[in-house]
DNA sequence: TTACTTTTGACCTTCATTGACCTTTATTAT
DNA sequence: ATAATAAAGGTCAATGAAGGTCAAAAGTAA
């Protein structure tokens, strides 16, 4: 039932085929074509569902044979990896940022879904009953970032 | 008594399908429309009728295509447990008790060890880069308070 | 009256769609 | 080779399409 929005639906098709291939490489106004959108939708697609936040690469080359290509990548070093993450909470993150971090670790197999349910349930605006905004995105980040150091130590 | 007011009758109408599928997805101005109310309505019933202690989880997306979801968390058996645990969560709160919680669920198997010691991380002094100490154990009640709730509902 | 709940609407924020205009790269004609 | 042209993809701002918030007004019950 999720996906009304041609957005969500081009977004589906990349990340079937993705599912696969782990690296796709699209003309865009093929793309645009089949799904009756204008050629900029793809861009805005791509902006929006796969960012390097969300763990895409994305490259392109314009002029004649161009093309977008669009990879998943994949973290073999695990340390590594939860730096990069930890590179990606900054002093102050919303709610929505956080899940998608929690989100990634649960991509690459670093946590179960319910495990990530549980720490962001900790994450909630409601978790911290804090008026203050900017106070409750500060505290919300170095949790994350405790978390996240947590994780590298952490034995299974 | 109940079905008096236009706030019952939607909340009872939403419940029905509930009852059946457990989850649906709305248009907040179609409902409003087939309701003959205005559009805010929908968000009043929901925040009194559809809130996360009453057991039910809430997701929304604006824009193109937008939607409320409106999930029925399924309640656990170890309710009443739970609810003596979140007695024993006071105002304030030291990490050393907080761990003491979280064994007891590990004990009573609501949550794996591994599960504990995420948590945990999350609830030490240094996951907080606060200097008082009095807010620390404030906010640090809050997030296990947030998070006992949490695990009284699990989703499907 | 008084307090609580419901109803309404003005105004706000977020997300999606579209199109005009721009930049880069490859091919083709001279 | 060079210059023109074609063939991509990129940017950005305007517009449209949802849902969110909040406080005032209107009901309702004690």
């Amino acid at each position: 039932m999720v996906g009304q929005n041609i957005s969500d639906i081009i977004e589906a098709y990349l990340k079937e085929i993705l599912a696969a291939d782990r690296q796709i490489e699209i003309n865009r106004a093929s793309i645009a074509a089949q799904f009756n959108c204008v050629p900029s939708q793809i861009n805005y697609v791509i902006k929006t569902r796969f960012s390097s936040q969300q763990g895409y690469l994305v490259e392109s080359k314009r002029g004649g044979g161009g093309y977008i290509r669009i990879e998943k990548l994949r973290y073999r070093d695990q340390d590594h990896y939860l730096n990069q993450l930890l590179a990606l909470v900054t002093a102050q993150i919303s709610f929505e940022k956080a899940v998608s971090i929690l989100q990634q670790l649960v991509d690459n197999e670093v946590l179960s879904t319910h495990e990530a349910q549980l720490l962001a349930t900790m994450l909630t605006d409601d978790a911290f009953a804090v008026t203050d905004q900017v106070a409750t995105d500060t505290l919300r980040a170095n949790l994350l970032s405790a978390l996240l150091n947590g994780l590298r130590y952490q034995r299974f």
